[in-house]
DNA sequence: ACAAATGATACTATTAATGTATCATTATAG
DNA sequence: CTATAATGATACATTAATAGTATCATTTGT
């Protein structure tokens, strides 16, 4: 099992090199130079961060993206979200007949309590602390 | 994202009722009126424990499924390790080029942390913990 | 006007998850 | 001894999520 998936892994390493280069705008080109990612899945990935308020936008030549938020400010659980959906580890794949059940049930609060557990573990993960800006 | 599939979850409900009526054989029809799941997938399900040296099972009339271990020595991380294969959080997406980058070395390090911390949340949750036949 | 950028959006491909179907083998009851 | 009810082995099918492509429109600087 993953626990991120492509889009958002890109999308942290994309962040992290705009972070990196703030005072410039970064174009798509450049940034598929310097990560390596196919270049339209780079650009829905991107459009959808800026949709999303992570960055903004400039159009026409010379354009391209700079962050709209600080990176202190952006979460990889954000991000996560975006991507991912919600953070869901134990849904309720039960039908009626277990539900009530010993076994499920018992089960499904410890999931439960694994979900809090590592939502808390990384809700401090955000784009800064992986470049060491700060902590 | 699930923690679990719908086939780890299956086993961990079949193996539980199971569990419930030791020294009896439990058939196929029987945990299917028990789980209302889909039939062949439970047969494939239990014919994979079998395999794995978790179940006995005995064919022919009158024939089922029996615990091969004590259920104290049935883990979920086992469980999902048969169905879901090594529990790897965070694998190397990486192309070179990004590879030795400062934040995807500081992702992954965070990631695998993340997994370990997760291992062991989870390592001591057996088929009797979870029916409260120990603890 | 052209070139180089993003916006919007629909489409495609691949993989993993979930589930079905079928035929063979075995064992027991009657 | 045969019908029946069970598992063994295995191949196939379906669905959903992930990953990626393609296209046309719009914007903007030179």
């Amino acid at each position: 099992m993953k626990l991120i998936t492509r889009d958002t892994d890109y999308s942290i390493r994309a962040l992290g090199y705009i972070a990196r280069n703030k005072n410039r705008i970064i174009s798509i080109t450049e940034l598929v130079k310097e990560l390596d990612t196919p270049r339209p899945f780079l650009r829905k990935i991107l459009q959808l961060l800026t949709t999303s308020g992570v960055l903004k936008s400039y159009k026409g030549k010379n354009g391209g993206f700079e962050l709209a938020i600080k990176p202190e400010k952006i979460r990889l659980l954000d991000l996560m979200e975006i991507f991912q959906g919600k953070f869901v580890l134990s849904e309720c794949l039960f039908k009626k007949k277990i539900c009530p059940d010993q076994v499920s049930c018992k089960l499904r609060a410890q999931l439960c309590s694994l979900e809090e557990l590592v939502e808390n573990k990384i809700k401090d993960i955000t784009v800064a602390s992986l470049l060491n800006l700060d902590n």
